[in-house]
DNA sequence: TGTTTTTATGCAAGTTTTTGCATACTAGCA
DNA sequence: TGCTAGTATGCAAAAACTTGCATAAAAACA
């Protein structure tokens, strides 16, 4: 799993609290791999336990205290070996879909209705993503360069939503012609 | 959860063992959503526990007992239950995005092979599905008509695979370029 | 004849993820 | 002044899922 090379991963770029993790997860990394307040503070528990960050209190004076987490040289190791490492792929649990196969014992209407539902979601996640993206295209080329991976992670996301959307289009002719 | 209303689905249309249900994942709704033998029998078993399943202990000469499940009234209102509420959207983990996220860390011949792995993987999944519909495309008009949820479900698989190629070759290219 | 695959089921232990609850202070809005 | 949103962290329990082990017999194959 890889909730915790994925905390590796933007550590090592810049050290933070959890709770400036999940705020980045939320930027980046969030559009494909999730995850949870409560998880993500457990997680970073077990890493600071395991020896692949250190942990550092860094008092405030008007709020709750951060607690700022950094890797350690065992953790660099550790990212560089699952790097080299494969990762399987991906199992999918789509549960729109399982509706979808199962379709046939409920109305068409309120199939539609799901659909909607969905392709209002898929849309605003796009138009995010084509966001970020013009705003990437606009940065000077050695920033666009330094960041051609993420980028290439966007890429998925635009795609995908994309793909998405067509198949959403074609399930609605398909339904509308019951 | 859907694992329970994947398996209600599926016991809705034909009663069967969790061995046949495991046949049935392979052979449609494993596209889109996975389970271990392990968790279906378990699964099975709480089914059965909460009332929305009936068992009968089927006795075959040459083989191991089968234990054949069935709806019950209740499994049968809970299905309908759960296909007219909302089903949340999907949450995405995918680890190799997460790699290539991170992978200034490591190079890009890695990157590349790694990239390479997965297409693989994809090709083959979108030839299956490919198959899948010829011999979908060739029943009778009727038959289609049976199984044309099942089927929007299926273009769901291929539109994402051929979106996921389109990806991968962007991807090469962009690692090529280094 | 020996090996692998298929049929058929399951326990036990562990890991991962979700859900619900809990605290506590600040800033901005109405 | 009271409400909402944001900052900042966490525990405890439950649910979902994975991994490893285990049995047992038949069929297919080489």
């Amino acid at each position: 799993m890889s909730l915790k090379h994925a905390i590796l991963i933007l550590l090592e770029s810049e050290p933070g609290s959890g709770y400036d993790l999940l705020k980045r997860f939320k930027e980046g990394l969030g559009y494909f791999w999730n995850a949870k307040h409560q998880q993500v503070y457990q997680e970073l528990k077990k890493l600071n336990e395991a020896g692949w960050l250190d942990c550092e209190a860094q008092p405030q004076e008007t709020r709750p205290d951060k607690k700022v987490y950094r890797l350690t040289a065992a953790g660099h190791a550790e990212l560089l070996r699952w790097l080299g490492e494969p990762v399987q792929p991906n199992k999918i649990n789509d549960a729109l879909l399982v509706k979808l196969f199962g379709g046939a014992h409920t109305s068409t209407a309120n199939l539609r209705e799901e659909m909607q539902r969905h392709v209002a979601v898929h849309r605003k996640t796009l138009d995010s993503l084509l966001a970020i993206e013009r705003d990437y295209l606009a940065l000077p080329a050695d920033q666009r360069r330094a960041l051609r991976l993420p980028y290439l992670t966007l890429r998925r996301g635009i795609l995908g939503e994309q793909s998405w959307l067509a198949w959403a289009a074609e399930v609605e002719m398909a339904l509308d012609a019951d």
